[in-house]
DNA sequence: CTGTTAGCGCCTTCAT
DNA sequence: ATGAAGGCGCTAACAG
């Protein structure tokens, strides 16, 4: 491998030159820009990212990190968090959490690999965040809530989210309404079981625990869940699932009992994932913004990361109820 | 940001006894060791990921370069890459290639920022890559067939997946059989096309050119191809999509010409993407091996980096039809 | 405009 | 078992 003391040798300059003429500074002259440039392709060189990286300790990149890389995730999300790293000339590497404290993801985090982070995997714990955000290393986490001075939340309003969903319900002459919840840690979710709980108490309906059941925002729980509803022999006449997955599940779950939605019960869930409008009946849901919000995260890391005064720790997006066939 | 220096000054100790300890290297005693593990812990030590890569040269991770992060792309193939990756105690990074040569991805490869890599993104240059292979970086290519001592090559059996799927059109008594093809450039569409043709030909049927459409492996192209298949009004038996998200786009546009799939032209996709079976009706297609393919392509990176004699440069799988409702 | 040089933070050989 | 010291490849003062 060839290093830039073997370009400067060969083109018979110092290699403070050659670092000047690859870099482009403004500050040699075109013949030696020349020399050093063709001695670099010669020698089929190139720089070695980290010992640049090490002196001038800086990446230019930033991390997305994601509980799965293989996931169902929100790829518009991922698309606002691309166009706008790139935009301001930055790189972008996605990493998985898989593993948790031994992940990737942490090591990316705890190693100062990047810049700053983006963090939408639970399983990534909030010391590990809060021990490695520092000054000059922004990290703005989307799924939780986390006090500290260089760590920046960008959320969708999901209480509000929650109770539009119900309301919804509610409006369509529903009134007795289950919750299929995500798993008990998950901030989003409970967020949107307190919108849930408002909208009810706001339309004076009592609250009745054996129609929440929970489904652990995957789309086999959604199918357990809405299957042990059924065992029950008493279904509400429509249910909010937490999200799009476990809807689906239960979308299954009730065709094989041969109830039929939206006629026999109306569902309504959460996201507005790509298969929700593919599904049948198509899933009425509540969208949220992604790409918004994965372009405000990457927004608040470049400010940040420019010391700019006007960032703020915390950031609210709000939500949108796409209407289609699944709720009568 | 505390250093090694900081701690084994803190832990009273020189700067080597502490990288010793810190990295568990069975030589110092058990007292040094937890003075150093305490000093490290009071100051918050994480040591910098660069300088250590640097010194070793070596990062432990390996990278997949996707076109583009958001894309529906295989998440069966990540999966297999990840696991793989994962048991083997390396990290996994993925990294877009939009931007080509000046992407991160293009970056990741030239400057060596991994150990080895993994590339499904046309839009990274044959050139990049085999400028940046070489002894110690082994390259791993799903899309394309390139020729170097340190590239090597994962592919599916697309020649005989376009027979099969061709075939299982024939079969079923169709004779006018149209095909909508991905991009040009593509190695993948260009050998799917392939066994089309070859199909066709043992079958004694004669290839109609107007019959080939070009659809950029897009939904929306595949949409737009079938709506200019339509407009010729004279549409054939069946048609061959040769990937999915087309064949959606095509499913789409027949509905919208109410033009029944399929009792009025049977469809047959490529790929078995998650949403084929969710689709009305759901799409016959042909699943390639995908979580196959990523397993293996990681285990090859591995085997080169551990300079195994046994490793070969190129490496074939098979596909299978999965017969769903879109085939009369 | 060009060259010399001092580190960036860490690992590791060599002596002790 | 521990310490001193060199250097991985690069950048950026600083001096000329």
């Amino acid at each position: 491998m060839a290093t830039i003391k073997d370009v400067a040798k060969l083109a018979g300059v110092a290699v403070s030159t050659a670092s000047y003429a690859l870099n482009n500074v403004n500050k040699v002259s075109p013949a030696t820009m020349k020399k050093v440039q063709e001695a670099a392709r010669e020698l089929n060189y190139f720089k070695n990212g980290f010992a640049s990286d090490l002196k001038r300790t800086k990446t230019n990149t930033i991390a997305l990190i994601l509980r799965d890389l293989s996931g169902p995730f929100y790829s518009e999300l991922i698309k606002g968090v691309q166009e706008v790293t790139t935009a301001n000339g930055y790189d972008l590497i996605a990493c998985s959490s898989v593993g948790g404290a031994q992940s990737t993801a942490a090591k990316f985090l705890k190693e100062k690999r990047v810049d700053g982070a983006i963090i939408l995997a639970h399983n990534i714990t909030n010391d590990i965040v809060l021990e490695s955000a520092r000054e000059g290393f922004p990290i703005v986490v989307l799924d939780r809530k986390l006090d500290h001075e260089f760590v920046y939340q960008v959320e969708v309003d999901n209480i509000h989210g929650g109770y539009a969903a119900t309301e919804y319900l509610i409006n369509k002459g529903h009134r007795e309404i289950g919750y299929v919840s995500g798993p008990m840690n998950s901030h989003d979710n409970e967020m949107r079981f307190d919108g849930y709980m408002s909208a009810l108490k706001d339309h004076g309906i009592q609250y009745q625990n054996k129609w929440k059941v929970s489904g652990d925002f995957t789309r086999e729980g959604g199918y357990r869940a809405t299957k042990m509803l059924i065992a029950q022999r008493q279904l509400p006449e429509a249910i909010f699932y937490a999200n799009d997955e476990m809807a689906i599940g239960g979308l299954q779950a009730f065709k094989e009992n041969k109830i039929s939605v939206p006629e026999d019960i109306s569902i309504i869930g959460y996201d507005d994932i790509q298969l929700a409008e593919y599904v049948s009946p198509p899933l009425t849901t509540v969208r949220q913004p992604k790409y918004e919000v994965g372009a405000l995260a990457v927004h608040v890391v470049f400010q940040a990361l420019a010391k700019e005064d006007s960032v703020e720790n915390y950031y609210n997006l709000s939500t949108e109820i796409v209407e289609r066939k699944s709720v009568k």
